[in-house]
DNA sequence: GGTTTAAACTTAACAGTGTTAAGAATGATC
DNA sequence: GATCATTCTTAACACTGTTAAGTTTAAACC
C-alpha cells in the first residue's frame, strides 16, 4: 500500500491518501497514536473522566487492551498527551483575544472551559496526569507564559499592591468561574438569586 | 509478608487476645464507622486522593475489605460522608469571621483549602463523590448558604452589574485561588514574577 | 433468663482495571 | 533479499469495588 504513514512524526504534512482504512490490518495501521488521542477525547467529554481507562478507550478504538502502551508508555502518558493538547488549544483561543483586553480573554478561557470540561478538568488533575511528560510540561509552560502575558495587561482596579498579588487575583477570578461554571455551582447561584441570565451573561457580568 | 490481613484471628481459642487493640473484638468493635472516615481522612492528607481506595482504608483500619460496605453502601458513598464533613468544616472555619468582611472570610476559605488540600479536593471531586447522599447535600447546602450570605456583605468595587454577577466574581476569586493555590500553580507564579512573598501573603494581597 | 431477630463483620468469589512479558506480524534499513 | 526494530497481539499477574453467603454479636421480646 502506497497509503503507508511515518511511524510517528512525518517531517512534513503527513499527506492523507484518499480512501484511508483505518482498521482494515491487524498489525501496524498508522496513526494508531493520533486515533487513540481522538478516542480517549470522544470518551471523556461523552462519560466524563472517570470512564477514562486504558481498557475503555482502547476497546472503542478496536484494538487489544494494550495497544496504547507503546505509543505512552501508561494509562497516565495517554492523559498527559490529552491535556498537553488541552493547553495548545486554550493557548489558541486565547492568542485571537488577547488584544481585546483582560476581561474578554477571560470570558474566551471560561468559553473554552465551558466547550470542553471534561479536557479541562483533566488538564487540572494533577493525580491523573504527569507533568514530567514532556509535551505536557512544554505545553503548559507555552500557555502558562501566554497568561501571564495576559494577565500583566490588566488594568488594576483591583486593590491588590503586589503585581503577584494582581495577577493572582485576576488568574484565581477567572480559573474560579470556570470550575464553578463546570460543577453547576453558577447555575445554582443564578438559581438561589433568582436571575434571569444565561451562563455566559453572568461570566461576562463577573468578569467586568 | 505485610499481606496477612489479620494478625489475631479469633480461632475459637480464648476470646480475648493478649493484645487488645483500639476496640478489641473482632466483631461488632462499636465505631468502626468514625474510625473509617477518620482513617480515610488521614490516608487522603498523606497520599492523596488516588490512594483512596476501599480495601486501603479497611486495611489501614485493620478490618476486612468490606466492613465499610454495612456502613457507607459504596466507596462514594464514604467519600461523600467525608466530604459532607469537609464542608462543615469549612463552614465552621467560615463562621467567626463572618463579621470581618469578604477578604477575611476569604482568606479563611482559602487557608481551610490550604490546610485540608485533599479533603477540599476531594469536596469538589464531582465524579468521585455523590451528591445524591443525604449528608452531603445538607452539609453542602449549609455551606452554600453561609457563602451566599458572606458574599452579599461584600462591597462592590468590582465592575459587576447584577448581583449574581458580583457574587460570582467573588467566590470565582476566592475558590480559583484556593484551587490553584492547592495545584502550586500560584507559587509558580510567585516565581515567575520574582516576588518574595509568602504563599499566605499573595493571597491575602490578591483578596484586597 | 432464654429465644429470636437484626445488624455488623467475615471469607470467597466475580468482573473489572493497569501493567508486564513473551510472541507474531510488519515496515524500514542495510 | 535478510535483518532489525516497532507495533500490536494474547496471556497472565496483582490489584480494585462489589455481591453473596456465612458467622458472630448485640439488642429486643416473651
Amino acid at each position: 500500500m502506497s497509503s503507508t504513514c511515518n511511524p510517528a512524526r512525518p517531517a512534513g504534512a503527513g499527506s492523507t491518501p484518499p480512501g484511508r482504512r483505518m482498521s482494515a490490518k491487524t498489525y501496524h495501521h498508522g496513526n494508531l497514536r493520533v486515533v487513540l488521542l481522538a478516542t480517549a477525547r470522544d470518551l471523556l467529554e461523552e462519560q466524563g473522566i472517570a470512564a477514562l481507562g486504558l481498557r475503555a478507550i482502547t476497546r472503542r478504538a478496536g484494538v487489544s487492551a494494550t495497544a496504547a502502551i507503546p505509543h505512552f508508555g501508561s494509562l497516565s502518558g495517554l492523559l498527559s498527551v490529552l491535556a498537553a493538547a488541552g493547553f495548545d488549544e486554550l493557548a489558541e483561543a486565547l492568542a485571537p483575544v488577547l488584544a481585546q483586553g483582560a476581561a474578554a480573554a477571560g470570558l474566551a478561557y471560561v468559553r473554552f472551559a465551558l466547550r470542553n470540561p471534561g479536557l479541562f478538568t483533566l488538564m487540572f488533575r494533577s493525580d491523573a496526569i504527569d507533568r514530567a511528560v514532556p509535551a505536557l510540561a512544554a505545553a503548559s509552560a507555552r500557555t502558562s507564559a501566554m497568561l501571564t502575558r495576559l494577565l500583566g495587561t490588566m488594568p488594576g482596579p483591583q486593590g491588590a499592591r503586589t503585581r503577584a498579588g494582581m495577577r493572582a487575583a485576576q488568574w484565581g477570578r477567572v480559573h474560579g468561574l470556570a470550575v464553578l461554571a463546570i460543577d453547576g455551582m453558577l447555575d445554582a447561584l443564578l438559581a438561589a438569586e433568582g436571575e434571569d441570565l444565561s451562563l455566559d451573561a453572568l461570566v461576562a457580568d463577573a468578569l467586568r
